[in-house]
DNA sequence: ACGGTACTAATAATCGTTCTCATTTTGTGA
DNA sequence: TCACAAAATGAGAACGATTATTAGTACCGT
């Protein structure tokens, strides 16, 4: 079964919080899961003809409860919120391409450790931070 | 004379595109070059009893001159647009206080190398970025 | 089946920003 | 200096993304 970590945090975070395991939700969850890096309209327009129709307030509703239960985050890239798959992942940041869309993630330990240090000389404490690249990917580059 | 340099900078750009230099986009700049980091409302109040009234899209239009200019950069924080003044400034980042709303600039040459290398490895070029670290303020850490 | 709670779709509302338009201001060249 | 075209203005409508409201529906334990 593709999916179980996930459909499991899930259902432990409605559970505790005395929430409902509902159709619509199981399916945008699995709509989700299927895609990383979707916008709600996204998902909207995926699930359309859906059998029982699911509406775009029930999306972001959903989506909220996703980063609510730790499975998934928000990045506002352009105007929209994506919302990216974060479970048996550890902190990333993005490149995304200006040409085409295209979003790489990658992780770098050197960078959150110089991040860590300049913080420090201006007695800040870091909780969050953002980190995106913009420019051309492979592809592109031509 | 104070600001010299930023009206040059305007002026030439208005001139450069059959522009015109009109009472309120002084005012604006002004206004804009007295405060870093501001948003169109913060202005907006900001000049709320100023002589002749000066309409929120009025200094939106502005706003978007000073970036075209080259005076100003906008900024994404939370779900406002703040404008910063990057007039003899380098390349800067930020760490904004997730408590009082402050925002720190700081730059460092390191995080920008290794950028170029993580993106090097992808076969990523980056033409910008943006980096912002979340937290608490030396004042806001009690 | 009952009452209560949480859910849903549809739609209205909100927020930040941009557009439209009728009117005013600015720069230019006679 | 004057007239005129081009550009700018303020007010409010419009816009896209997101959230709140509402009226009705499904599920739960009793």
């Amino acid at each position: 079964m593709k999916h179980a970590k996930e459909l499991a945090k899930l259902q432990d975070h409605l559970v505790k919080h005395h929430l409902k395991v509902t159709k619509q939700r199981e399916v945008i969850l699995d709509a989700f899961l299927r895609n990383e890096h979707v916008t709600a309209e996204q998902l909207y327009r995926m699930l359309g003809r859906h059998k029982p129709h699911i509406g775009l307030a029930t999306i972001y509703r959903t989506l909220n409860l996703l980063c609510d239960s730790g499975i998934a985050q928000e990045r506002h890239f352009g105007s929209q919120t994506h919302y990216d798959n974060v479970v048996n992942k550890r902190h990333h940041d993005h490149m995304i391409c200006t040409q085409c869309g295209a979003i790489i993630e990658f992780e770098n330990c050197d960078i959150e450790h110089l991040q860590e240090a300049v913080a420090a000389t201006h007695g800040f404490t870091i909780t969050t931070h953002k980190l995106e690249l913009y420019g051309l990917c492979r592809q592109c580059k031509n």
